[in-house]
DNA sequence: ATCAGTATTGAGACTAAGTCTCAATACAAG
DNA sequence: CTTGTATTGAGACTTAGTCTCAATACTGAT
């Protein structure tokens, strides 16, 4: 998965540098969300000398990509999302932080419904769906 | 309008001072979206001497009772919106800031479908949808 | 109106999040 | 290799938001 990001970047025009394959190769081994302290963190810990700037440099990046997808937590936090580029919806389980796409089925409509009655020219829309996984809800069910 | 944020904070049992007060003031006469920064900014502007810390007290108050909405904004910026308690979406123009609450028209079906596809259980969601209201479309069509 | 008890307040220290600058480095193309 | 330029890390800096605490101001009871 490292490996996809790496090539989406190279496909972008931007140099392949060694903090970016660094950096790509935590963000593959993450499951579920990750702020960009989490990854910041994951850099310390290992000791790769990656500047906190660089961090922000690269989500910033992905992001453009479509690559990574940037995630309001409910409790304001500001996470991130490995995506298929063509998804743009997210379940997000508030107990263990994983992830699972939503289809467009009918988000769609419901936004040219919202455009049609108020006039407004719908440029772009976040949807995030929160909730437990399956697995989190058989652990601790109910609550 | 600012009547009406006091007397549900009344109704909610917390103490109705000077400074709620004159914030509540301050967030009626507001119009769209608002972030902490621009409501601190202007209690700073009349020199009411209401502490930073008042101010964000204030919102989260307001916001566990379901009296302004928060909002992120698409550059990652957390604001405000003043809501009717029932409704929990909205329209937002990225030029002026104008606000347009959306109707519940088929999200409810839409995280019903994911929720059964995906087996998660789904304790709330966010959708927030960004364009240009008419009124910014006139100024300057088309971009 | 007064009072007492407690919620609320502002100041300011503090933490976390994110941006910016700049000289040094490392990539990639020739 | 060499060369031009994108990228880098350090660290200063700016916002955003939280926390503590002594002082103040509500509110309900008297
Ligand atoms: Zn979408
Ligand atoms: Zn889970
Ligand atoms: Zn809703
Ligand atoms: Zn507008």
């Amino acid at each position: 998965m490292a490996r996809e990001l790496l090539e989406a970047l190279d496909q972008a025009g931007v140099r392949l540098t060694g903090p970016r394959r660094e950096l790509a190769a935590l963000i593959a081994r993450r499951t579920g969300h990750f702020t960009a302290a989490d990854l910041l963190a994951d850099a310390e810990q290992r000791s790769l000398g990656i500047g906190r700037a660089t961090v922000f440099r690269l989500l910033e990046l992905l992001a453009d990509q479509n690559l990574v997808e940037r995630v309001d937590l409910p409790d304001g936090r500001h996470a991130y999302v490995p995506c298929e580029p063509s998804h743009h919806h997210h379940l997000v389980c508030v107990s263990c932080g994983a992830i699972s796409e939503v289809d467009d089925c009918g988000i769609d409509a419901v936004t040219a419904e919202a455009a049609r009655r108020s006039g407004f020219e719908i440029q772009s829309h976040r949807l995030e769906l929160f909730g437990r996984c399956p697995r989190c809800q058989n652990v601790e069910p109910r609550q």
